[in-house]
DNA sequence: GTTCTACTCGAACACTGTTCGTTCGTCAAG
DNA sequence: CTTGACGAACGAACAGTGTTCGAGTAGAAC
């Protein structure tokens, strides 16, 4: 899969030749299958023919490379560390991975297959549809650094093609357009990946100060940061800022969750509003 | 402003004692003043002693970052690229910035200190609002490679605290709710950035290509990589993908500019919905 | 004219993703 | 059982990245 060099980068649609993209759909569909048929994510068509314990493979690469997410944040994962973890050298990894961005890839694919997406309850579908889209978030926090890998990326993984279908189903519960359905998934999948990337990096720039802090051993934790925002929206002249100064309070209010909520009200009504018309 | 080491993160509340808190509200009001009466955006407070033509400056660092994510992208600006075109190494632009990540805090209030937004209408709040987003996509626009900076940025950066104000007073002439007015300028500008990167990502992606196509004679664009998307959803195996297969030329129905102006619907339509009720 | 401060900048450090050429293990053919 | 052969593994290196150190220097202040 790593030997043609024009054509090896899977769902990033850059094919050159034609006989490439049948090619790809072949071989994205047959992974689509096997996935639907409880195959495990990642895991490439063609069986392993000695799967010896000790040896190399995309999966227990992309394996160590959520593990260490997780535990280390996005930054700290590279080709080394991951490499490092499975007793081996970088170059090795480029055997079952041909790029970082490809990983990257993998790494999605292998986290957003967890996204379940009920079957439509067309009395309380927009409820579901608020539940989905904080489900995935919730997933998205277990797996911090995940979600720095989603943007830009055309959902053409398995795994997500499942779910997007689960989805419009939902959607087409509610009886909204069709054209809406297909954008929404869009709009949707961005926004959550968005709040997912804005708390990640909050959580990677904290993981550094708490490093500080542990030496001075003074601790500053999110609510002291944000008690710190209001304190400059307070300090606003007031005559150009009358606003901004009388709502610091209101401006800096609210957890993550009441956040998000909001956002997605926003989403799920605008939606509703727009289908009824 | 670079000799303290351990609170030079203007604007990113990374401070460790309250005198220093204090010192940068101070800081931040008096470039906001300045800001207001019309200096430019970046400039530091201290006014410099001797612009010789061919000195540095924080001014002349972030113009060149500008220019050259407009022209290269985002990922080809590098502190020695900066340099280089400054006619020096990488070390000298450390005496005016701190950082990387200080360099791309400068670059997005440069960029978004252009964000206008109008004296408020009531009778066409939502419509002004709509165009205030839009507006701010077309600058990102205009500047590829900013938005890649945004996320995860609170906007204390001057620019950007008039802007929300203004935004606020946008919002309260449509009788928004103060706790949504505040939650709005939050959702409306990570949904706005988010979209913004998302292009630029597509955008770069497609310049690595067109370097690879411009070679083979073969040019690969945009439409041409929706068709192949369009492709992948036909070619799904109908009996588990009915509606994805069914709406595939739905799915990839939409300029950039209609799917874009969905998402702003969806948004200003939810605010509508949740403020009247 | 001297002092002093702030800026400049060459050289280097530690790190990144990636590639090259060689070695090694394992499996199928003879 | 031997012999190829071929993909996987890997050591070493390359071209980059952000960042720091410390010596040098130009300009303003006294």
């Amino acid at each position: 899969m790593a030997s043609e060099p024009h054509s090896f980068q899977v769902g990033r649609v850059k094919v050159t030749a034609p006989e490439a993209v049948t090619e790809k759909v072949a071989e994205s569909v047959a992974a689509v299958v096997g996935q639907v048929f409880g195959g495990r994510p990642g895991a490439q068509g063609r069986a392993r023919k000695a799967p010896s314990a000790d040896r190399l493979s995309a999966d227990r690469i992309v394996e160590v490379a959520v593990d260490q997410m997780r535990e280390r944040g996005y930054d700290a994962v590279t080709m080394r560390s991951i490499a490092k973890e499975l007793g081996t050298g970088p170059a090795s990894l480029y055997a079952h991975v041909a790029n970082r961005a490809e990983l990257d890839q993998l790494v999605v694919g292998w986290v957003c297959g967890q996204w379940q997406v009920p079957d439509p309850d067309p009395e309380h579908w927009d409820d579901q549809l608020r539940d989905c889209l904080k489900d995935m978030l919730a997933i998205y926090r277990a797996n911090p650094g995940v979600a720095r890998c989603t943007l830009g990326m055309i959902p053409l993984q398995p795994g997500l093609l499942v779910t997007v279908e689960r989805l419009i189903a939902l959607l087409k519960a509610g009886d909204v357009p069709d054209q809406y359905c297909a954008w929404f998934t869009d709009v949707s999948a961005l926004y959550v990946a968005s709040v997912a990337v804005e708390e990640d990096i909050w959580r990677e720039r904290h993981r550094g100060q708490d490093a500080d802090e542990s030496a001075t051993g003074e601790h500053l934790d999110e609510d002291a940061a944000i008690d710190q925002v209001r304190q400059v929206f307070e300090s606003l002249p007031a005559e150009h800022f009358p606003l901004l100064r009388s709502m610091a309070a209101t401006m800096t209010t609210g957890s993550a969750d009441e956040r998000f909520g909001f956002g997605v009200d926003l989403l799920v009504g605008g939606l509703k509003a727009l289908s009824e018309r």
